[in-house]
DNA sequence: AGCGCTCCCGTGAACGTTCACGGGAGCGCT
DNA sequence: AGCGCTCCCGTGAACGTTCACGGGAGCGCT
């Protein structure tokens, strides 16, 4: 017969050990977990038996009958974008701080990849906090009975927890400091992956109307610097009379200051420029970026904070509490 | 009796929820689990059922009677720096394909974190890829009989496989264009984190003798942007002729760049720069950043790639093999 | 009436580990 | 001699799920 190349050979347990050690299975946990009561020589000779036949525990049956670990998943669309490194790295670590792990998942913002993630996650994790572009019903069909926390996303129902992002007060704000610097033309490069606008546009217009300035100079941009740059020279080319810009994100608003580089514009003088997220990045471009900055730390805090209460039964946060603030930051390019 | 906090509720099992819907535990399973042979109604009385009570499957035990999940560890010590963030999306991605699950631990550059992640890993994960500071024999001691995949570091011993990176031709050459540029007085710097000088700085050394010219002008730099900065002041200070500068990685060339703007140096008229690991990051810098570029998707792809072969038995890649080489890409900078 | 088939459900066993407990051997002390 | 203690090791049970298999009820066909 044939050995087809998925004949895995047999996995080795405890008991293989044990046998070829001449102990018994308790001994061969003994020695592997460094707990007492075993003979020096017993010990070694267990895990000299272990090593030879290539053992690895199943960390199934332990977490089985020690129920010690959690474990929370994170769905975010890309690790790269910074933004969600940063989300990211504020879960780990707050994660940390209470002994649980995160397994991370990067959908490359495709609905496919997404999808896959969703039917794997449930028999994974624990819980999960997530950035997700689907439908609520198929988020609830395969989290069912589990603990999910969106980020930046308005739940609609009751089901999910919700972090939202309040950028309204801080927006106003921006718009107000671009005025006061005598800006009257100010466009807006929104996102442009959703049919429909973003709040953000919504904030920006509803700003852009209070100080009785136009609000319909908007082009939609990929989230990526390029993006922004492709998106400012539209912009200009159909409003050349524009003299400040507010970004959907700090990545758009980094573009921009590149491409505003290039066509020769200087920032802030002939151009000013505001993002949103506050990114670590903004502080290393030229000139270091202003934008309506939200505490990534705080939102990643929050996220595990809630998922820790209902996860416990606790009582949990209400959405008066799961927000954080976005506060204009101003640097050197407004 | 005053119940404590650590008094958790017994755990919801199949049993009781089983118990609750008046089917059998194999009722509820199929329930869950979308299998047929299964009647409507009934399922519907389980999914009830098992929402009232809260009930959460163990994904330990579904682990244990269907072993199909793979899952490896990633540590790194700063998702926040880009190089590891660049890591980090790269293993996301090449474990993706082969449908494991990723859990990523940030051990925040500190030993202490280092251990402790590593008395969890093994009860965690399948596998470990990572960057450890931390000795041969610590790590083999928690790493008992697990695949282990190191990154940039040169293993000493043949118990852990490691990915190496090869930047020697990349540095000559860079040292090479500086000095045919007319440069003669390079500085370099280096990480501090460790006492002895990297791998990194040999390579310059070595490059720099070739070339006739003096390696000694090096200062050691935190591994931030502002590190870079306060390095390259340092520098100036001490040998004031310099006119361009290697730096041990591309976040310390950033911040020369920002420092170097701030002295009144124009980038790369009065000062060259060249980094090293070619982050994308360094494209959105002005001037873009000219960098000993290495391919940090290969990296995390050699890196799985190398962890399914010791799962599998299969043969696996030599130390050869295991290399990534960086490269002179020459930008704006120098 | 008897047979086969479909639909639906339940019971024992198994996955691989740790926990709880029991107990033998050897030694020192009274 | 008897007792208690330490050191070392082994056996049954349990963790909570899915798999394999058996089987009853109901229906249609010959």
């Amino acid at each position: 017969m044939v050995p087809t190349s998925g004949t895995e050979p047999r996995k080795i347990t405890i008991n293989d050990v044990a046998r070829s050690a001449g102990v018994s299975r308790q001994t061969v946990s003994r020695a592997l977990n460094d707990k007492g009561e075993i003979d020096s020589d017993t010990k070694q000779r267990v895990l000299d038996a272990a090593r030879a036949l290539g053992y690895r525990p199943s960390r199934f049956a332990r977490g089985l009958v020690r129920q010690d670990t959690m474990t929370i998943g994170l769905v975010i669309p890309d690790l790269l974008n910074p933004f969600f490194t940063e989300v990211a790295a504020a879960a780990l670590e707050a994660a940390r701080t209470r002994g649980w792990h995160v397994v991370v998942y990067d959908t490359a913002d495709r609905a496919e990849e997404e999808r896959g993630t969703l039917q794997v996650i449930s028999s994974q994790v624990d819980a999960v906090i997530g950035y997700f572009s689907c439908s609520e019903s198929e988020l609830e069909a395969s989290t069912r009975g589990m603990p999910v926390v969106l980020i930046g996303r308005e739940g609609g129902s009751t089901r999910f927890s919700s972090i939202r992002i309040d950028g309204e007060e801080g927006v106003h704000a921006a718009v107000a400091h671009l005025v006061a610097q005598g800006h009257t033309r100010i466009g807006m490069l929104d996102h442009h992956t959703r049919a429909e606008p973003s709040i953000r546009y919504e904030w920006f217009t509803a700003a852009a109307v209070a100080h009785g300035i136009d609000a319909g100079l908007v082009v939609g941009a990929d989230q990526t610097a390029d993006g922004g740059g492709t998106a400012l020279r539209t912009l200009l080319a159909a409003h050349p009379e524009v003299t400040a810009v507010f970004t959907f994100n700090d990545i758009i608003a980094i573009g921009v200051l590149r491409e505003a580089r290039r066509l020769g514009r200087s920032v802030p003088r002939d151009l000013a420029v505001i993002g949103f997220d506050g990114l670590q990045l903004g502080a290393l471009v030229e000139p270091p970026l202003s934008s309506v900055a939200l505490d990534t730390r705080q939102l990643g805090a929050l996220a595990v904070e809630q998922v820790a209460r209902l996860l416990s039964g606790l009582e949990t946060l209400g959405a008066e509490d799961l927000v954080v603030r976005a506060e204009l930051r101003l640097s050197g390019s407004a």
